[in-house]
DNA sequence: GCTTGATCCTCTAGCGGCTAGAGAATGTAG
DNA sequence: CTACATTCTCTAGCCGCTAGAGGATCAAGC
């Protein structure tokens, strides 16, 4: 129920001072109240809301996926089965990436093992760049 | 040494004809020679620089990377230690990226299984979601 | 030669998710 | 009353493209 400058607020989430902003015109955090003197004041509701927003990015939710999950949450009484499936398609991207980002640390390993440390006309780092067929997986 | 146009070059390599012209624009492909009516003609040595460069995009280098390594591969009699510490250097980014998508799969994953499908008052992934504290690990 | 449609040109603007800076108005401490 | 911090709005930049406008040029068919 504090009047919270957006200073205080930031401090209070680690979120900073532009990013909420930004949060603002995104339309995750509402439209805040003002001073008479045109400030944002902020409540502790806001900073829940805001360490709510945070954490999500954290986890590596888009903007988009965050605000339905703040609509979801702001109505406590619906079945949570589609917070259940935003949180699944995410983790779905989740492993897909990290499918690809394992093949590419192979790869890039074989690459860096295969290396004479020689002249660069041999290197096997250039030479696999150059072409694809040297590579192991075709993930990419 | 044929006359390619730049449709040709972006079928023969698989890179679409706006981001040849921004390779260009970038630095990582050479100013194009054109013809009479100023359309940019390519030869096969620009077929082989344009996949080198998908090449590295695909396994993840950033533009700056692919610069540095283009002015290696262009100097084949220098020391390969150079291309040997861009490779390592992308690794040891990609298995940081690694690190913390596993931990954020581990916490997606977390989220979702304790989720008894109920009301999203009662929700495992919105109370996850609004407080840290309730994290496994503190990767995020 | 003439029309059609594909290809090409340049230029500008947009994506996500911020981040940085200008320039002006307030707030707070000594 | 003077500093200095904080806040405000607005604009522009980051990466690596992608999309679109509006215009010039090409190759093929009639």
């Amino acid at each position: 129920m504090r009047d919270l400058p957006i200073g205080a607020l930031s401090e209070r989430t680690g979120v900073k001072v532009p990013t909420i902003r930004y949060y603002e015109q995104a339309g995750l955090m509402p439209q805040a109240a003002r001073t008479e003197a045109n400030r944002r004041t902020y409540s502790t509701q806001d900073v829940d809301r805001l360490r709510f927003i945070r954490h999500a990015r954290e986890l590596g939710f888009e903007v988009d996926a965050i605000r339905q999950l703040l609509g979801l949450a702001d109505q406590p009484d619906r079945s949570c089965a589609e917070a259940d499936v935003i949180a699944r398609v995410h983790l779905r991207e989740i492993e897909s990436k990290l499918a690809r980002l394992t093949a590419l640390q192979a790869e890039v390993q074989r690459m860096i093992d295969e290396c004479a440390h020689g002249r660069v006309g041999d290197c096997r780092v250039i030479q696999v760049l150059a072409d694809h067929g040297q590579c192991v997986s075709d993930a990419h």
